[in-house]
RNA sequence: UCCUCAGUAGCUCAAUGGCAGAGCAUCCGGCUGUUAACCGGAGGGUUGUAGGUUCGAGUCCUACCUGAGGAGCCA
């Protein structure tokens, strides 16, 4: 990609404005100039933590929100990622050139800010700035002016300015909330002496042979983008004990709901010597860790978004475990048509969790509906040792997990029945020849997570660029 | 893949088959505590594309394009 040359940027202040900026050249000054820092003894304070600093004189940067004007008052509205600040400035306070050129910010200008933090009860957020210089980085023009106003737009605009709408208040706050839940996840299976193992993402021909993948030419071969790490992740289940792999995923369906995208990340930790009741212990103490830590760091990112944090509260260990003759029967009592054999729909789903406070674990389906890989419960061999965990509020499956078939004959004969050419998985039976044991694990996706704790309508704010069937832009 | 809906000013949306409009944004003016500020004024249009019906189409019909909601699919 070439990066185009910038051109020479009017800031439109004349020469007035040379009294209050510290670069040299006003005007013309190019991007390049914007690496030259001046120097300025006054410290850079993040936005969010100016409550700390009541009385004294700071710096922010960051860009103009919005501007707000009441004759010789002016109140400009900065943003710098970590929160949203007001600043005021009286025009017989003031110089008229700083007056003009606090007068003239348009949305989403870049700027440098200095002035004296002051409480005030009539600020958004308790804190103004009393400001007293403005350096300002690029001046957008009145003639280009930035495309998303703080007023109401249409989706279809929105997800074509995704990389703007980012700045929006709102999508912060999801991508605050997104950090926290990765981060959660990666310091538990820490904590529990669980060694990340990454999985590859392209895999060879016919990996799995149940969901529909994306190709990729590869030299002169082909593969394709990986669905789930898991087998790989029980190779190396059994040279770690206990791992995990997180990273992306890609699914070709074609699937058009708020609920699916085409890639979306996901953990998927691996058990050596774990049983379905491990596995099942092991996924609710990872969600109920994953709730605690956004309800500890994200209290205003939740504010944020509406997102009434009582329910989160109430997620506390032990889930309900329903087996799926139990599942069933509460769905068919509901009122749905759905028989012994099906796998449960969008709508059993959220008729099934919206009986529970927490999260439920629905375990042993029906092996027919479920993967060649999961091991028969013995005791009934027409249903696997499964488990899916189902989001309260109807949400749908966040977790999905199983014991995984450790004999290599019934693992060849599953390969048999669904049709998948056992060379293609000759690695995969290997781990049966050499040392099996019992084990299993489970896949969590991080936007379905997201989109729970968040509390929102479509899955495709969790993520910074989301990709869905119809959009893959910008 | 199927069903439904939508596409009109930069944005959000109006307009019985009969002069294409409003709010916001932008520009100009007013206002010393605004809270998506408010008040007054100005500029801004190939009504998604291509056909068709009609004296006359943003509106009705056909096809296509681009999206959205749902179904199905979904370790």
């Amino acid at each position: 990609m070439t990066l185009r040359q910038p051109k020479p940027l009017s800031t439109g202040y004349g020469r007035s404005l040379r009294a209050c900026v510290n670069f040299n050249k006003v005007h013309g000054f190019t991007m390049a100039d914007m690496t030259e820092t001046p120097i300025d003894p006054v410290p850079v304070v993040e936005i969010a933590r100016l409550g700390q600093h009541i009385g004294e004189e700071v710096r922010i940067q960051g860009w103009v929100y919005n501007l707000r004007e009441s004759g010789k008052l002016l109140f400009p509205l900065f943003r710098d990622g970590t929160g949203l600040l007001q600043a005021v400035v009286f025009q017989k306070n003031v110089s008229p050139e700083l007056f003009a050129q606090v007068r003239s910010l348009t949305q989403e200008s870049s700027i440098h800010a200095r002035g004296v933090v002051r409480a005030d009860q009539r600020a958004p957020g308790g804190v103004e700035l009393d400001l007293h210089v403005l350096t300002v980085l690029q001046l957008v023009p009145a003639s280009d002016p930035y495309p998303i106003s703080p007023k109401e737009h249409g989706i279809d605009f929105l997800m074509d300015h995704r990389h703007l709408w980012l700045r929006s208040q709102r999508q912060a706050a999801i991508l605050r909330v997104r950090h926290q839940v990765i981060r959660a996840v990666r310091d538990f299976f820490d904590n529990e002496g669980y060694v990340l193992a990454d999985a590859p993402i392209l895999t060879p021909a016919a990996c799995e042979g149940t969901s529909t993948l994306f190709e990729v030419q590869y030299f002169d071969d082909k593969a394709f983008l990986t669905q789930s790490g898991q087998l790989y992740a029980e190779a190396a289940a059994m040279a770690l004990g206990k791992t995990y792999c997180f990273g992306p995923t890609f699914r070709a369906e074609k699937s058009k709901t708020r609920r699916h995208l085409t890639e979306f990340w996901m953990v998927e930790p691996e058990t050596a010597f774990a049983q379905l009741d491990d596995i099942m212990h092991l996924a609710e103490k990872l969600v109920t860790a994953v709730v605690a830590r956004v309800l500890e760091h994200c209290r205003n990112e939740l504010k944020t978004l509406e997102r009434n944090p009582a329910p989160l509260e109430a997620i506390q260990l032990p889930f309900p475990r329903i087996s799926y003759d139990e599942a069933l029967s509460r769905i068919q009592t509901a009122g749905s048509e759905m028989k012994w054999g099906d796998d449960l729909g969008g709508g059993d789903e959220t008729l099934l969790s919206k009986q529970f406070d927490r999260p439920v674990m629905v375990h042993r389906y029906p092996a027919s509906a479920k993967a060649f890989y999961m091991q028969p419960d013995p005791e009934r061999p027409e249903v696997a040792l499964c488990v899916d965990m189902l989001a309260p509020e109807g949400y749908g499956e966040i977790v999905g997990g199983s014991q995984r078939i450790h004999d290599l004959n019934l693992l060849r004969q599953r390969l048999e029945e669904h049709h998948l050419a056992e060379a293609d998985f000759r690695w995969y039976l290997d781990l049966r020849r050499w040392g099996s044991v019992p084990h299993g694990g489970f896949g969590m996706g991080i936007e379905r997570v997201v989109a729970w704790i968040c509390g929102l309508e479509h899955i495709r704010e969790t993520i910074p660029f989301p990709r869905t069937i119809y959009r893959i832009f910008p």
